[in-house]
DNA sequence: CTGACAGTTAGCCCTTGCGCTAAGTATCGG
DNA sequence: CCGATACTTAGCGCAAGGGCTAACTGTCAG
């Protein structure tokens, strides 16, 4: 069930900010890395290092036609944090009593 | 909606594989460093570390008894991120319209 | 009151991450 | 063919992240 390593590397993409934009920004449609680039305050080898990231952990998809690069997003990757947040709701159902317990015992 | 400080905390935190084993591990109760250090291979300052940054991006709380430090989960917390991926879903639908007709595109 | 126990603090090391500049390659338009 | 365009590559700088040891503080058991 989803890759430990694959998973890892969704959440270190995710930790960036300026990833989180590149990936709202693509749920609107595939964008050139130039016209993508452009909406942020780097230079341009900075921020292919961000889409670099991306896409070798999967978020993404890069095609380049001619002289340019086309980024289009990977929805079913992101399926995988939502996978991981459906586990820890199963962990912690039917296991709440206990936490409750903790909870009233620290407030008496 | 949602402060993008919070959320970027909370992505960076769950960057980290051992901060995400110390949330899984929390699921099922209320545990004491200690006792979470023990299932991890590092020294306990180091995995100190990493439960302070665990609570200082809200994802667990610890309250300190006696010598022993219990360490809860914030389960709300994580909703965070389930917001963050019900909005990317929100600007996706509708738009996959496009996003095929890249795909189309690109095959033919 | 003393030793063991559970964390804490301080400080160091080393790798990684993110940003930059400078220079190079490969199209494309004319 | 030539200049502009759209990345790419190379290499550097610096701060942050994650791990370690050594030494310290505050509890608890006896």
């Amino acid at each position: 069930m989803a890759n430990h390593q694959e998973i890892d590397g969704v959440f270190v993409a995710l930790a960036d900010p300026t990833r989180r934009r590149v990936i709202r920004r693509l749920g609107h449609g595939p964008t050139s890395v130039g016209d993508l680039a452009a909406e942020f305050p780097i230079t341009l080898p900075s921020f292919m290092k961000h889409v670099r990231t991306l896409e070798s952990n999967g978020l993404i998809r890069t095609v380049k036609t001619g002289r340019v690069r086309t980024c289009v997003l990977n929805r079913e990757r992101l399926e995988l944090v939502d996978g991981w947040l459906a586990e820890q709701r199963r962990i912690w159902e039917g296991r709440t009593d206990r936490l409750e317990q903790f909870v009233v015992e620290e407030e008496s």
